[in-house]
DNA sequence: AAACTACAAGATGCAGCGAG
DNA sequence: CTCGCTGCATCTTGTAGTTT
């Protein structure tokens, strides 16, 4: 169990999808977010945001999520973005997005699959306040919060789970659950991400970043194997060990590959 | 019963504030 | 300064009451 703590950063911006799009298209590899900032500013991309809010997106939504780890993130997503579909990025933003807000990701691992699984039709924002409320009793949080900041923060996340495709869209206290399934292009960035990370080749398998796609290891395994027919690796599978062999040398090769797919 | 209206309740965007 | 939390304003949605 990762004992990172639960911050409300979601409050500063949902899902952001199209912001998120328009601050790649403006963001070039060294630029600092304090540069990222005065660009988008001058831009014109935003004209009905005002600057304070711009540090908002920019400094606690796109930073952290994007421009994290030498901003790989947002350079492979750079390189992507003008030849995947839309759904593609979107996942890839949910993953980040996760990572760097572990409410959002424990909340999809473990209330959003379950009631998934569980055949349920909707997500209530209600059931995500009790997962809130728990989480502050497991002292998740640095204190407890107000009454109003557990409210909503609940709805955040399936506000967020409704921007990137998991919860249907719109202003609902109420939504109900989309079919919801990795695709490829996300699966063999999240399988070369884990890879580059050092994570052995059954390590990656169990990876909980697989979870926010409801994937068991099982479900991984099976995803490579359909990778590995698109030419991106190949999948031994004996007994409990795999081995995989992977084709492309680095993440900008894979996404190279995948753009040009 | 359907359509319309008015109002309450809820959701979200935004920005200020205190702590460190 | 930055980070994290919360209050406020606005917009959206649900609903009760009224009219057709």
């Amino acid at each position: 169990m990762a004992s990172v703590q639960y911050t409300t950063q979601l409050q500063a911006g949902l899902g952001l999808v199209a912001e998120t799009k328009a601050l790649l298209d403006l963001w070039r590899p060294g630029m600092s977010t304090r540069q990222l900032q005065e660009v988008a500013r001058e831009s014109g991309s935003f004209p009905t945001i005002t600057a304070r809010r711009l540090r908002n997106i920019v400094n606690e939504c796109f930073a952290p999520r994007y421009l994290i780890s030498d901003a790989s993130p947002a350079a492979h997503l750079k390189r992507l973005a003008a030849y995947v579909p839309m759904a593609d990025l979107m996942q890839l933003m949910l993953l980040f997005t996760s990572r760097a807000n572990p409410i959002l990701g424990d909340f999809i691992r473990e209330i959003y699959w379950a009631r998934y699984a569980g055949g349920y039709q909707q997500i209530s924002n209600e059931g995500a306040r009790a997962f809130v409320e728990r989480a502050i009793d497991d002292n998740r949080t640095s204190k407890r919060w107000s009454e109003t900041t557990v409210r909503r923060v609940a709805a955040y996340l399936t506000g967020c789970c409704a921007d990137y495709g998991l919860l249907e869209k719109g202003a609902k206290s109420n939504r109900r659950i989309l079919p919801y399934r990795v695709t490829p292009t996300a699966s063999a960035y999240l399988a070369y991400d884990l890879h580059s990370k050092g994570l052995g080749d059954n390590a990656l398998l169990t990876h909980q970043d697989w979870q926010l796609f409801g994937m068991s290891r099982e479900d991984v395994i099976d995803e490579l194997k359909r990778l590995s027919l698109k030419g991106h690796m190949i999948v031994q599978a004996a007994g409990d060990v795999v081995r995989i062999g992977w084709k492309h040398q680095s993440m900008e090769a894979l996404c190279d590959v995948i753009s040009k797919s």
